[in-house]
DNA sequence: AAGGTAATAGTAACCGGTTACATCGAGTGG
DNA sequence: CCACTCGATGTAACCGGTTACTATTACCTT
């Protein structure tokens, strides 16, 4: 970047008027007369000169950059919310800086401190966490720092303790999409698979799906709630726990934590030549997995385009809108495949 | 942003010292007296002063940013490519501006003209496009106009008439390494799925499995050899073709352009309550998905890692080693899981 | 003692834009 | 005809760092 590039300065001189001028020229919302705009603007193009945004960024003091952190990109429900957050915020010139975590915290922390350097006007964080272990309190204090100087969004995770924007689907009322649905083609006895208990998102859907099934008066078998985790094997692994039980104690239903486990779950079953058919099967996230899934996965659905749109808007009018809530809900929706069977009879 | 934030000044006036001297311990390779050093140091780090990165690129020409454009980050391939860059990146100091294209080049062209006006130090551009087609050209010049003030590299696509960097997997090498492998353990008639003619990666492939096939002197069956697409439909519908075949005209053995593209072959197989067992399968690219799928795809593996250190390193240190070749290729590796079985007998 | 050198720190210009303020001429109303 | 307003444009300070150049001091050398 050493080689001088083209400035404003020199559209000024060959044009014979001052930098302002082509500075307001640049803006179009000063006046300048029709004349000089055109003489101006005609040098412009000529050398297709751009200005450049990082000078502009500096006397402006805004960047528009948004800093995304997640912890793995090749997760598909976290590409899938970014690719929405990317499209909407293009359309208000902003640019995202993605940053993988890997779920490493010394790794966050420093990409964090790059991003607040790099004077981006947000920060938007994926990812669970496990509410109040200890390590997570260093996060804690480094990220009330950064909430000084910006704004910091998390989408569909809390940190104990941090006040920061916050948008989430519904993940409760996603559970009684499903439960309601499963019921209604004649399932009773339901399993819940998979999580981690104490993060966020597992404990919502957890209480959500005990409330849920003492509602419509169905059987708790405490052994049809397995906890494990939010992977493939995870899957497996709670999938091979339930089937220890006797046939005669087993679930007809069996909604994963997320798509991820259901294919885990799935694939246990091909594991040991169990007809799919045995079970009904529901995911969460609607990720491209449970379209690419072999039968196609029935899902909750997140509104991802609703959840960049509101991510940006809530992000960058932050200043503005100190009075609205910081947090906002959003209503998941089912989507219905090829994974659930009626139940005829009984 | 307008909140006036802390600056190397304010630093300067507490420790007594100029400015110079605070940017010079922030530096920390120029010679400052122990004693000051300290006495900055300890400022710095009371107010926990960042310097302001904006102001510093301004200066020093240099943002540490880098651009990667690619069509969908949904895309496992891309992203698991882009997580490789980024983790180096890191590791360098830089940080990745991702913008996702969705094929739509009126995007792509936004896109880079963002990322030329932000002063990227460079661009990583993903995505296959078909040669010669006319918008193209218009790319093309954009491109080429880019190409003039930073450094452009393609990660295994090629623009025909665009003399940028580029690194690619050596993909004739990955059919070899597939066609080796499924002669060695029996196969004759072999199959490859998948792809659009016109765009490079088919290409090549292509032109590498016709020309296995007859090193191998195995009998080539135009009908074996079907174009499609690189999705999970185009996999079905390309399966679905080929299942057209009489029985005895059939291959043994399916390759599909990548491993969406097996995953739609096999889920044909399924509709058709085909016995996945009636051919053996290898995809391409070893993405994530080659592992959720059931059964496990045997697949040519890219090296990601080193794909994304040359990628950066290549793209960095473009300015002192002109000299050096433009293109650099990196041998794929076969992983070798559960969707090939061996031919007995015969 | 005069001259040379190396370490340390300050001065001020510079990066490439933006914008508050000043200037100037033309039109306008009284 | 004067005072005033307003549109068009220029001047220059500013954003927050970096760094070439300069100044000062101390320490050697011969």
């Amino acid at each position: 970047m050493k080689k001088k590039s083209i400035t404003i300065y020199d559209i000024a001189r060959e044009a014979k008027v001052s930098s302002a001028t082509v500075s307001r020229v640049l803006a179009g919302n000063y006046p300048v007369k029709e004349e000089t705009r055109k003489r101006v603007a005609s040098i412009i193009d000529k050398y297709g000169f751009q200005p450049n945004a990082v000078a502009r960024s500096l006397t402006k003091r805004e960047t528009r950059m948004i800093g995304f952190v997640l912890p793995d990109i090749t997760n598909p429900f976290f590409s899938q919310v970014f690719i929405e957050v990317e499209k909407y915020a293009l359309t208000k010139g902003y640019a995202l800086l993605l940053c993988n975590s890997m779920n490493d915290s010394e790794m966050e922390s420093k990409h964090l401190k790059l991003l607040a350097e790099r004077q981006v006007e947000g920060i938007i964080i994926m990812g669970g966490r496990i509410n109040k272990s200890a390590p997570d309190r260093v996060e804690v204090n480094e990220l009330s720092e950064i909430m000084n100087s910006l704004p910091v969004l998390m989408i569909n995770g809390k940190i104990e303790g941090l006040d920061c924007y916050s948008i989430r689907t519904d993940e409760a009322k996603g559970i009684e999409l499903i439960i309601n649905y499963l019921v209604s083609i004649g399932h009773e006895k339901i399993a819940l698979l998979g999580g981690i208990e104490g993060i966020t998102t597992t404990d919502i859907k957890v209480e959500a799906y005990k409330s849920l099934i003492s509602r419509h008066h169905l059987p708790f078998v405490p052994g049809w709630q397995i906890y494990s985790g939010f992977d493939i094997s995870s899957g497996e692994q709670a999938m091979d726990k339930l089937l220890r039980n006797n046939k005669q104690d087993l679930p007809t239903a069996v909604i994963g934590i997320n798509d991820m486990v259901v294919i885990g779950a799935l694939r246990e079953c091909g594991r040991r030549k169990i007809d799919l058919n045995e079970f009904s099967f529901v995911g969460f996230d609607n990720t491209n997995l449970a379209e690419i899934s072999n039968p196609q996965l029935t899902t909750v659905s997140h509104q991802y385009s609703e959840i960049g749109r509101k991510a940006v808007d809530l992000l960058l009018n932050s200043k503005n809108e100190k009075h609205k809530n910081k947090d906002v809900e959003i209503n998941p929706k089912l989507e219905i495949r090829d994974s659930c069977y009626e139940m005829i009879g009984n």
